[in-house]
DNA sequence: AAGTGGTCTAGACCACTCT
DNA sequence: GAGTGGTCTAGACCACTTG
């Protein structure tokens, strides 16, 4: 099929493919961890050449919306099959290596929360879920986190259901409600320790702690999750990886 | 030409092509801001087709380092032609758009310090520049900043040729010693502001401060800035984006 | 051996910029 | 109009994975 004006909106070609790639993957058609159909497969269904499709591909490989495995075939990104469970987590012990990772649940509630709700894309009425949680790095608490998340997004959320996956929240989003989280914009801030906080995480209350903010987003950026984290960098630190 | 042993490793044709065109970036025979040869020239050059040169080009404007624009050519990336003149600066007021960004150099000096002096690539016996400066938003200061520099990249830095560039340290770099700053690791921290430090940007002692440690490099990864910055985060935040 | 993605080429046409 | 990068196609061969 040659370019033309049978498709929605003015754009080349290969990103019409890539459109119609992302809704596949939104309707859940391809799921994480899955192949998607070959190049020479996707091309016939389109009605373009493979190198087009290609290029649709390569675009959403580089956003790590699919991983591509030569010999194999074209797979759905996937944090369940990933090693870090922790896809997002930037926090690391300043001289040790990272080696075990694990998060103790809080409590998991839902709250009404007007501003949350708004940022979350809900009417500023609706409940959300507020779950809390602390991280321990080889064994030592670093963070504190709580989560807010849109309940029509988490039909059946429950404590035991965060248990079973171990906490490994974003795998959890994806395998079982079928919510994968791609991109995430954060704040980052220094505050003084606050006293429950500095309780949990045997921190002196007022300690230098780096706070985190976090927004995460879905496919075609709908927001999926809130975060807000204090860490205690006193011996461990925030990386970055800045490209000018 | 097809795909030969003539070229130094084994790595696809494309990839060769980008490491020659790096080497030419490197020598200065393509300047920042300057326009490189048309991609039929460069596969003239390289004799190879269009489509390969192109691949190699796409890549190098992935990563920043060129600059295509449709119908005039395909340029080197430059610090001194970008809107921002600071392109690393991450630090943003929490409810205010950035409208003014100005530097206060406090000193510029040659020091001795064997752990920077071997980051920056040098031996440990080198001596190493030494600047520090404030860095006020919309006339609030907010950083304290100490960068540390190799003098061997760059001859003839004084406090003069700094003031002369107005602190825009990474267009200087570049405009002025033909070093191009590319990418840059940093590691966060909440800290307690020192008494000095909070002497200079009007902050209690002790207040939480958000320090950012900082290693610059340029092609080819070759390290060309070591920064430590302090940051008052009481009305302003450090933003950053996550793709996972 | 068959099927997948990865590389490379050649050629066509388009959109944009400059003169 | 000439020259640039941007898109699209078609076909060839390679490297890797699986059965």
């Amino acid at each position: 099929m040659k370019p033309g004006p049978d498709f929605p909106a003015f754009q080349p070609l290969y990103r019409q493919i890539k459109g119609l790639i992302t809704q596949s993957l939104m309707s859940g058609e391809w799921r994480p961890g899955e192949p998607i159909p070959s190049e020479i497969e996707l091309a016939g269904r389109y009605s373009v050449s493979q190198g087009t499709v290609r290029k649709a591909v390569s675009e959403l490989a580089e956003e790590r919306v699919l991983v591509r495995q030569q010999g194999r075939g074209t797979f759905v990104a996937s944090h369940a099959e990933e090693r870090s469970q922790f896809p997002f987590l930037r926090i690391t012990p300043d001289d040790a290596e990272l080696k075990e990772l694990t998060a103790e649940l809080l409590d998991l509630k839902r709250v009404r929360d007007a501003a949350s709700a708004r940022l979350l894309g809900l009417n500023a009425g609706s409940s959300v879920f507020l779950l809390t949680r602390i991280l321990r790095l080889n064994d030592t608490p670093v963070c504190y986190e709580e989560v807010r998340l849109p309940p029509p997004r988490l039909k059946g959320l429950t404590a035991a259901v965060v248990r079973q996956h171990e906490c490994m929240l974003y795998s959890m989003y994806e395998t079982r409600f079928g919510m994968r989280v791609l991109h995430a914009e954060e704040r980052l801030k220094a505050v003084g320790a606050p006293r429950e906080v500095s309780a949990l995480l045997q921190v002196p209350a007022g300690t230098p702690m780096l706070q985190i903010e976090r927004i995460a987003f879905s496919y075609r950026h709908e927001p999926a999750e809130l975060r807000h984290c204090l860490c205690d960098t006193r011996l461990h630190h925030y990386r970055n990886s800045i490209t000018g």
